[in-house]
DNA sequence: GTCTATACGGCGATAGAC
DNA sequence: GTCTATCGCCGTATAGAC
């Protein structure tokens, strides 16, 4: 296999690793497993772990960004900033399928007293706060509603309450009215349980 | 000093460094030079560092669930849900103030994954709700954007976004309007600065 | 109630062969 | 381009003295 293919096969691998152990947690082994690949060759490829979770965070804003720009895009010119704050909202949870990006994403957020890590984490969030303001026209109130939201349905992925989609009552009230795209949650949920 | 006095010292100090550290990076070590003590003397009291987690986790939930029913029983009978929401709000924002506390709740949601800690976490998490949809008396979409605003501060608090409200002019934006207690930032960021 | 000493395992990173 | 072998550190937990 080439250098750049297995670069990407690694890097698919970290981010589920990461996102799955956290940053401390996630061990190179794990990730070289994960990619079917010895673990000095990890490290050999990217140096050491920190750059390795950097480049994985990285990407997943890359996408994350990506995305966003789409939906923006695709929808019709002169389409209301409310509108629009819902269908990216929608594309938001769809990336969560992904669970390994976003919450590598949310990882990082999470190390913001890392002197590598945190400057990257926060210039990332800006990022983001940006790209809704300016390209998709949010109001400050709206983009904090966004981010909110996002955070929220982060964090819900990453406590698992999904998984007790059917058999909480509680959480599946409070999963109703948090997620902006309820089918997305149960593809996930159904795929948590097999 | 007492049995129970130095527990509680211990698991204030555990607060602080779970908090900044996040489970897996916190060592006991650190936990034990931050109350004073020995290393040996942490994890003969507690067990496990798991264990140590899980009662911060827990003292946590008790300190929060505790503010939120003060407010609840300070507000005059028969006030709007509307305002009270703002109310807790703030209180949690206050709250924040002690990083360790609350940022040892978010590092409990991360580990969602954990066989020991996720289920507490869930638990816990899943009590916040309940408390402002049947003591506050929030309706489910009220309960779920009060949660999204407190998850969303943590993640500002934690990437450390505060810090950067003077340099940053768009970090200042998004502060400005997704804190519900701006004056409480800026305390938290000038004692960050110092 | 609190310590020192230490066993034991695990992880990141290096060296070097193929 | 990828591996095996291995070093050295660090962290949890135990044993046992005072």
């Amino acid at each position: 296999m080439s250098c750049e293919e297995r670069r990407g096969s690694i890097l698919e691998a970290a981010a589920a690793v990461f996102g799955e152990r956290g940053y401390v947690g996630a061990t190179t082994d794990a990730v070289a497993k994960a990619a079917g690949v010895s673990q000095p060759y990890v490290v050999r490829m990217f140096g050491t772990k920190e750059n390795l979770f950097l480049e994985v965070l990285g990407r997943s804003l890359d996408r994350l960004l990506t995305t966003f720009r789409r939906v923006i895009a695709e929808a019709p010119a002169g389409t209301d900033p409310v509108e629009l704050k819902a269908l990216i909202a929608l594309a938001y949870a769809d990336l969560l399928q992904d669970r390994g990006l976003l919450l590598s994403l949310m990882q990082g957020f999470m190390l913001g007293a890392d002197p590598a890590i945190g400057p990257a984490a926060r210039a990332g969030f800006l990022q983001v706060y940006r790209l809704v303001r300016d390209e998709a026209g949010f109001s400050p109130e709206m983009a904090g509603e966004f981010l909110s939201g996002g955070m929220m349905l982060n964090t819900l992925v990453a406590i698992g309450l999904p998984a007790e989609y059917d058999t909480d009552p509680v959480a599946r009230e409070l999963l109703d009215h948090c997620a902006p795209n309820k089918a997305a949650m149960i593809a996930r949920l159904s795929k948590e349980l097999a």
